[in-house]
DNA sequence: CTCCTTCTGTGATATAAGTTACATTAGCCC
DNA sequence: GGGCTAATGTAACTTATATCACAGAAGGAG
């Protein structure tokens, strides 16, 4: 497990990935698991090795809203944040690809932070990516319609599949953007009816978008 | 100036307001003033001593949507964010109230993290609720419909001006919520007739709210 | 192939919000 | 007071989105 955390997270010195490998807990999830839930309380700042996760933001009444992905290399902000002030979470985290995470207990996240130039670093450039992700989601679902809203919406997962084919039903992109099946199918017919992309069962691929 | 900074940020240790009051900048502002715009780089970090400021997200063609306040003993999350990269800002910041802000240079901002552990500590608890509060505001542009936006974004306001009486026009509100005038006066005339609030000229006073 | 489930397409209708178009009112300046 | 301007009230209409109600299609399981 050494050689996976000196290449991905690269911008760390030796001595905090030697620090990382003596300390951290690896976990591992299954594609479904949920890691965490709005509400439950947070003990350990989370670092991905493998696999993609999804975090969302919930409703009272079990809507769910897709606010951003977290990929390996990344670390969940709300998680570094929430740590530090013995918080809950204001998020919900699910997997969607099997997934191996590194848990940093609490304690030595904040020792870190005053030790090791490069965590400190890693740890503010995290924050601030972001905060700047989550402000281009405020963007959208103030100022625009819900067309514009499923072109981000697709673009954001296309970045992310790193491919124009996504393998996603109707009623999941309704769920993550809150809105219903119906509003997507007639949106994504009209997109297609544009040659903006093309339509397959459970696939959508994505042509001049 | 020592003594407000000593009371308004109170979790400061003794040496570090000392550092403060040698180095910092204070700039005055006006009600009215533009302290930054997006797109505009960001040069230090603020701290507020007085006055009130409210930030905004702004869209390609002059729609600006409220996010929040910055009131006495608070900092701009995202100018420290930003600062630390060189980065321009996302957001741009109002002068409600004639204001009084330190200015804290980049390179300070970065060096007190490593040594004094209360900025540290002010820093991230500064991120946190930040960051949780523009949390709050996705859940309620993400989910709720435009009244109760509307109750929300009024205790906001009543919260901040710490009266139950607001000095708003429905147009400004209208502004802030990104709709358009007419709708705001509808919903607020439903909201008097359900007798939680009152309407006069450029002022709402909340009864039940 | 047949059955079944899940996914998709689409019309009809309901509702919230945005737009247009004025009328009315309150406060200010003279 | 009279006239002006900004703020507010309201009706009529349009549009986007939500909801309801199905029908058909695709693919897996047997």
């Amino acid at each position: 497990m050494q050689e996976p955390i000196k290449k991905l997270f690269s911008s760390f010195s030796a001595p905090l990935v030697e620090e990382i490998e003596k300390n951290a807990v690896i976990q591992e999830f299954k594609a479904g698991d949920i890691i965490i839930r709005t509400g439950q309380y947070i003990k350990s700042t989370v670092l991905v090795i493998s696999g993609t996760i999804k975090i969302y933001r919930e409703d009272e009444d079990g809507g769910e809203f897709f606010m951003y992905y977290l990929q390996p290399g990344q670390a969940c902000a709300i998680s570094m944040i929430c740590a530090t002030k013995h918080e809950t979470s204001q998020i919900m985290a699910k997997v969607v690809e099997d997934a191996e995470l590194i848990m940093v207990p609490l304690a030595l996240m904040d020792k870190w932070m005053m030790q090791h130039r490069s965590w400190y670093e890693f740890v503010i450039e995290t924050y601030r990516s972001r905060f700047e992700e989550v402000l281009d989601v405020v963007d959208n679902i103030a100022f625009k319609a819900m067309d514009e809203r499923l072109i981000f919406y697709l673009k954001r997962h296309q970045k992310v599949a790193n491919s124009n084919k996504l393998n996603l039903s109707h009623q999941e992109i309704a769920t993550e953007l809150n809105t219903s099946r119906e509003v997507i199918s007639r949106l994504l017919k009209k997109l297609e009816q544009s040659g903006l992309l093309l339509l397959q069962r459970n696939q959508i691929e994505l042509l001049k978008i």
